[in-house]
DNA sequence: TGCCCGATTAACT
DNA sequence: GTTAATCGGGCAA
């Protein structure tokens, strides 16, 4: 069971009014994914957003047409996936940061090298490494292969809270989550 | 040009 | 709990 297919003009809105939608929703790349349980909003006016002091080599994709991924190295190290949102120029994005693994789970076992689903796709550069989403993906359309998303077939209870790992806007709560999945990257009620 | 910091993660104590 | 790995961008010099 599948929802219908997200095309580029799904993301032509306010980059809050798209992130929660994509809660639930199933991302594939190659077959390879699952669904979506934790994404993050980066508004272009927003001082945590790359695009916030202008057009780099590295964020240029941000101020192309919605619809397209933007791919960047984050530490040096590893890979994270953004969905470019709003109106061409607007620069607004959604970092996908975890997927509830689905489809592939033995070729996502094998490139992290690490048997706990829970940790295969936990993080936006885990989830980059289980899907082999690396910066030759950066620019292409999300709705043409080797990538396919798909509307949530029910639609999901959401939660939402600040963002993780950032220190500008750090009170902005625009970090949304599927309600009560255990495949987050990190507790959105955390312990009182 | 050089230095510091960052939308992170795994491996430590 | 802390820290190393590793590189592009921002800003001071």
């Amino acid at each position: 069971m599948s929802g219908r297919a997200l095309d580029r003009a799904f993301f032509a809105r306010d980059v809050n009014e798209v992130a929660p939608e994509l809660i639930g929703a199933s991302l594939f790349v190659k077959g390879v994914g699952g669904i979506i349980v934790e994404v993050e909003a980066y508004h272009h006016a927003d001082p945590a957003a790359h695009s916030y002091r202008g057009r780099t080599e590295r964020n240029a994709v941000m101020f192309g047409p919605p619809g397209h991924v933007y791919v960047y190295r984050s530490y040096g190290m590893h890979w994270c996936m953004n969905l470019v949102c709003e109106a061409e120029g607007s620069a607004s994005a959604v970092l996908i940061r975890a997927i509830e693994p689905t489809e592939g789970l033995a070729l996502m076992r094998g490139r992290r090298g690490m048997k706990d689903p829970r940790l295969l796709c936990a993080g936006p550069g885990r989830l980059c490494e289980a899907l082999a989403v690396t910066i030759k993906h950066n620019g292409l359309p999300i709705d043409v292969a080797p990538f396919e998303l798909r509307a949530p077939v029910s639609p999901a209870p959401i939660v939402t809270g600040p963002r993780i790992g950032i220190t500008k806007a750090a009170d902005l709560p625009w970090r949304y989550g599927l309600k009560g999945s255990r495949f987050v990257s990190k507790p959105f009620t955390p312990p009182t």
